[in-house]
DNA sequence: CCATAATCGAGACGGTACGTCCAGTCTTCTG
DNA sequence: CAGAAGACTGGACGTACCGTCTCGATTATGG
């Protein structure tokens, strides 16, 4: 096709994964704030060219960095919604207290607010990557019969967007911001709760089309 | 007696609001990356020096400054627990999009994943001082039937703790981490959720001593 | 005359022996570029409005402290200019060797580079002052027969400023710029050195007119 | 061989220049006191780090810009010691005229009391490297039959220093203490002090081995 | 024996420079 | 060309002093 010439060196696919690695070394031990690209590269045994060359900022190869640690959530069948919403708050909170997490996801999300192309990058990687857990979730549920399903897909999308920003939210605020502990009396306060929400919508938009 | 030492010279009040003023008047103009404590100093009319006497760091000067927005937050009495939720997820969202109040909020909360003094100054200045929101709230709800107060007194606190957790939570998130505008029918949804989820708190509390 | 009332509190007298004393001692502990008046006041047990009340700078301050150390030179009868000469260079190298006078004479002659108020305090306070060394040495030398009288009264004095300059100068560069030793050895030859001069000044104001 | 590193980006020799010329502008226009890092990095068109990272201290620069105003001291022929004396201390003394040198030289004599290595520094680019000229009108003075050479090399050398030290430094305390002017008049009483001298220490040196 | 007035310790104030650090870019040479 | 090395500009950082100021408290003397 288009292709003219293809004698240069080609990038080095071994830097990418040591580079990525040096990151979240450096997070555990430095944390974000004190996380500097220089340090990064010394690390990774790489040039800081390299790194600009392949991420436009340390916001956005920290999101790199951090991503795939979310991936590690999981939900085992518990055999219940309850048992289902109670393992993965307990992930996820377990999760939100690696050093890793705990001083750069909001500290990325900050960034992002002023910079449009790391929220994009934010959401791909990190937000919408995980939401498979949370229809997951669901189609369980609804195999169980706990739920019915939404009678439009559309509202179905916007449950799901609605839950996972609940679910989410609430453990972050939980953990971060109110900082205190996201402990087993709070996970099993917060899934009766949720458990009565999702009953609700799931009655609501039964009986009305509004949503 | 309780006279230790009166004989230097205090502090200008003055300059306490002036700062702060300048403060938030920065954030709107320039965000919080590039609000610096010289820019804030000079617009304050200010030596820098003057800040760090008073404030130990950029972060908790602006927490101070911001704090004091969130008092706007009210809960004007719509009539039903459904009304009153919905208008304050209302407020709280429109606050949020406020430019002093998008671009440092998450950095104040980053900053203080590694300094446990500024988590402290946030959970003070910004989120027990607007729990009473949430009690408000409920006592309303109570008084007209619409729930029944908690058999424990330690119950109901972590009631209102979780809540408000839940509802900060999910708009932040909403708002800032997904970065999808908190509207009118997102509002309902979550007010229809939020609903389910208090009455089932509430029958559970009755029931069960679990909480 | 002028005066009309003086019915105000006076300046407390040990206070200022206090303060040059702490002055003395800082320079010893820290040298003059780390010499601070806030430091200044914090040992002598006295505000830094009082210090600023009595000299102008930090340099004036310092001249006034040093100033006296520099009337512990003498000029004790050795029998001959030669000793004598020796005798002054010996103490004056001595007196240049102590932390006080090494880090702040050289400090306060920079700055009076640029401050013609503090050149005058300087010239009267240190070189003026001392002079009289150099005639003391000059008339016991003519009382011995070692050298004439001038035979103007003018040039006598300019001889004695140059004598005074060439000392001074010479030991001072050796010890400061040069950074060299001023020893036995180094002595005796410019010893050597200043009294041939002298003799050959001594000839020529004796012959001509010149001078 | 030699080889040990060469593959960065070299440091660029036109700052350096550039530096220098900022520098001694600088000390024209502000003097040494008023003459700050910042000042000089900007007028060089240079970061504030290039400087820091060629030179320890803005003693340490200022050492380098005006040492090669020294350079321009020359010792040209004018038939007789007496006259090249008289010249060289003429031009010494214009030297120490001008605002670069005035301001700045005893204040980096004055930083070298506490400062080891810019002591060397010092004596490296300004002291020791000035010294041919007293070697010069020595060795001149030989060849015209004024002064003998000294018996042993080791006696020619300290002889040397001496002479410098005394010239250098009776000049620098006559403009800069004393602050009297250095003019004609001076200047030839102390030219004839130290023909005194030298003759003097040159028939010690030829009958005593003292030296 | 009180009123007056300058002094005192304390420390906040506006300023200015410091020397360090990091971001992100550029320039060199090597593979 | 990619990459390692590291110099470069630019700008904020937090600290340290300067010399001035504003306090309330402390002495002296003159009336």
């Amino acid at each position: 096709m288009g292709r003219v010439r293809a004698m240069a060196r080609p990038r080095s696919t071994a830097a990418d994964s040591a580079i990525l690695d040096a990151t979240r070394a450096t997070l555990v031990e430095l944390g974000w704030p004190k996380l500097t690209m220089g340090h990064v590269a010394a690390r990774a045994g790489v040039a800081k060219t390299t790194l600009y060359r392949r991420w436009p900022s340390k916001s956005a190869l920290v999101v790199d960095a951090v991503a795939i640690l979310f991936d590690e959530l999981e939900l085992p069948d518990r055999g219940s919604l309850r048992g289902d919403i109670e393992g993965v708050v307990g992930s996820f909170a377990t999760l939100l207290e690696r050093p890793e997490t705990k001083t750069s996801l909001m500290a990325v999300v900050a960034e992002s607010t002023r910079d449009p192309a790391l929220r994009v990058h934010i959401r791909e990687a990190i937000v919408q990557r995980q939401k498979h857990l949370v229809q997951e979730g669901r189609d369980r549920a609804q195999r169980r019969g706990e739920l019915t399903s939404a009678p439009h897909p559309g509202t179905a999308a916007r449950q799901v967007d609605l839950i996972f920003d609940v679910i989410a939210g609430a453990v972050v605020h939980r953990a971060l911001v109110s900082a205190e502990p996201v402990d087993g009396a709070w996970t099993t306060m917060f899934t009766e709760l949720l458990l009565g929400g999702l009953s609700s919508l799931d009655e609501a938009s039964d009986s009305a089309s509004a949503y």
